[in-house]
DNA sequence: GCACGGATTGCATACGTATGCAAAAAACAT
DNA sequence: ATGTTTTTTGCATACGTATGCAATCCGTGC
């Protein structure tokens, strides 16, 4: 029941010094066949486990990369939590997990600061100036998953970030709904204040502008599916009602028809279209069948552990990253204009 | 933009030793107001943090804990992730997450030791013998999350475990499927090996055969989703249909709805029952209203985290922890007897 | 035989902290 | 004032590893 065999321990078994019994792990490293194999025999026995923690505080790598995230409830950040635990576990590193609401983040990452993480994703709230502060002169790189930096000068030039190309999906959507002959767009915000809203209602409405229209009515869901069933119905109060709704998330897309089908008696899309953001794997079902922006998770995940990567080993000129986007057409925008 | 302060940086510019900026962190350790404050104010001004890693090395605590899971396409597992990272989150501990498919769960404990994690929480693959050993070895406290020991004697007397009560969901499924006049009941099984099938499976059919029925027919779905279309599409096919499924989650019941209307064009409950089991999210949602046994995530996730600090205390006699369930009735199972 | 270059090896030390122990200081009682 | 208790402080040392440096070993060519 001993806790566990140190390298002495080894050494002392295999009759060498503590150093060769590094070196033995060490791949590379300057040992002779026959006390590598003596070393393998001793650790083998004692059932040695090289002490993470130690060689960390040694090498000053401790290979574990911290991931802030929200709330799990839509379906898209656990698909990245998936795709970059494994893609960090495949190259040497581990993921150091964090759930924090916005507000909480300051002391969030405090904690985080020190467990010497050697990088940080950040996912979930925007990453305020004080803290960017603190993870520069920390020295630890940060990429932004999903969000853009703060408009501060300072956070700008200091962090880097993936994210898709919001504001061309927003413009896709547009052009799809107007091919469509949609004539009452309406379009439900998530979070306001989000980069992700922001870019996305941004090129929305500056493609159904270059067409000569306007959104129709417009209301917010803050990204909570509860939200956003409140926002479906106010947008649907009232005589005239919309003809197309373009939610900002597929989360909240969902929502929108659950209330608009079961609540409202509205067909979709034959009544009205709706299309969503994100193609999380609920919009493919059979209920939903959802249109949708597909951002690519795979290809955003690669590019933030390339990012980290870069960042670690130079500190090279942090970038952000933009990953295209596309269309995904299902059942949920109708298909030929309604004369 | 130096990299950090050291306990040593911030002793000097105080004019006082190591210990005392150590002390001065430490609660209830012995250090004068004077000195304390002094101690802060230095440590402010130099951003100190104190380095976790060396001092887990000391105190032999990591304040890890780490989660080793599956696929996360089953909703259920992120909000697990959510409410332990949370519950850990707030005594102090952080979670280091792994995933991994059963296979190469062997490779990735030998990972997660290194890094001296103070309790290890499984929810993925089966815990084998030799992981059972190799953790008893270290001292390393494990709790299985909704999964029970192997059936080897020597895992089960040193693992814990947290599960709902899988077998009494099981019986509660049939009896409310029984006492809605349903005779061809059929049942979906997940991974077949897996003590929540088997404990689900084993309740339900004993229900049943109290009642002098049996089941119908049986496929297999292996908890994926698409694997779960085509087993419904088995258990469907054939002049005489099956009048109500047990599905043995939720995940692979929403796969059968959406076959069951869309593919076969049957009605849910009209035609054909469907009842799940987790109670995930979108169980609720407005196009399934799925009708399921409900695991009670929170108390399933207290639980756990209640036998992890008992068996860090003191290595406790472990014990496996059987949270009650209950069924939550929504539309997805007719409500009267068809005569 | 010797000299020489390269491969191995062990010795120290460093990483940044916590903590037992004894010295010093302060507080208190007499 | 002195003795006694209590609090505060610094000195060492330990945690388990990696690594520069010097010492040792080995094989090679002469």
């Amino acid at each position: 029941m001993k806790s566990s065999a140190t390298a002495q321990d080894v050494a002392a078994l295999a009759k060498v010094s503590q150093s060769a019994v590094s070196r033995t792990f060490t791949p590379g490293a300057s040992v002779s066949e026959d006390t590598k194999a003596r070393v393998l025999l001793a650790a083998k026995t004692l059932g040695y486990r090289r002490n993470a923690l130690a060689r960390s505080l040694i090498t000053r790598r401790s290979h574990i990369i911290a991931l802030v995230m929200g709330y799990l409830e839509n379906q898209f950040y656990p698909l990245v939590i998936q795709k970059l635990s494994q893609q960090l576990q495949k190259q040497g590193y581990h993921v150091l997990m964090f759930i924090s609401d916005a507000p909480e983040t300051d002391a969030v990452l405090a904690e985080i600061l020190q467990y010497q993480v050697d990088g940080i994703v950040m996912a979930s709230a925007m990453l305020s100036p004080s803290l960017a502060t603190q993870c520069a002169d920390a020295g630890v790189p940060v990429v932004l998953f999903n969000r853009v930096p703060d408009t501060s000068a300072f956070a700008r030039h200091t962090t880097c970030s993936v994210t898709s190309d919001n504001r061309r999906g927003g413009e896709l959507v547009a052009q799809l709904l107007l091919t469509r002959g949609h004539r009452r767009i309406a379009f439900l915000a998530g979070l306001e204040q989000s980069s992700t809203n922001v870019e996305r209602e941004r090129g929305f409405n500056d493609a159904l502008q270059a067409a000569g229209q306007t959104v129709f009515r417009r209301a917010v869901g803050h990204y909570s599916f509860d939200l956003a069933k409140t926002a479906t119905r106010e947008l649907f109060a009232g005589p005239l009602l919309p003809d197309a709704v373009f939610v900002a998330n597929d989360h909240m897309a969902i929502a929108t028809m659950d209330v608009l089908r079961h609540e409202l008696g509205l067909r979709v899309p034959d009544d009205v279209s709706v299309i969503g953001f994100d193609d999380v794997p609920q919009a493919a079902w059979g209920a939903y069948r959802l249109t949708t922006v597909v951002q690519r998770v795979e290809e955003m995940v690669t590019a933030t552990v390339d990012l980290l990567h870069e960042q670690m080993r130079d500190h090279a000129s942090p970038h952000n990253v933009v990953i295209p986007c596309h269309v995904v057409e299902r059942d949920s925008v109708r298909a030929a204009p309604a004369s």
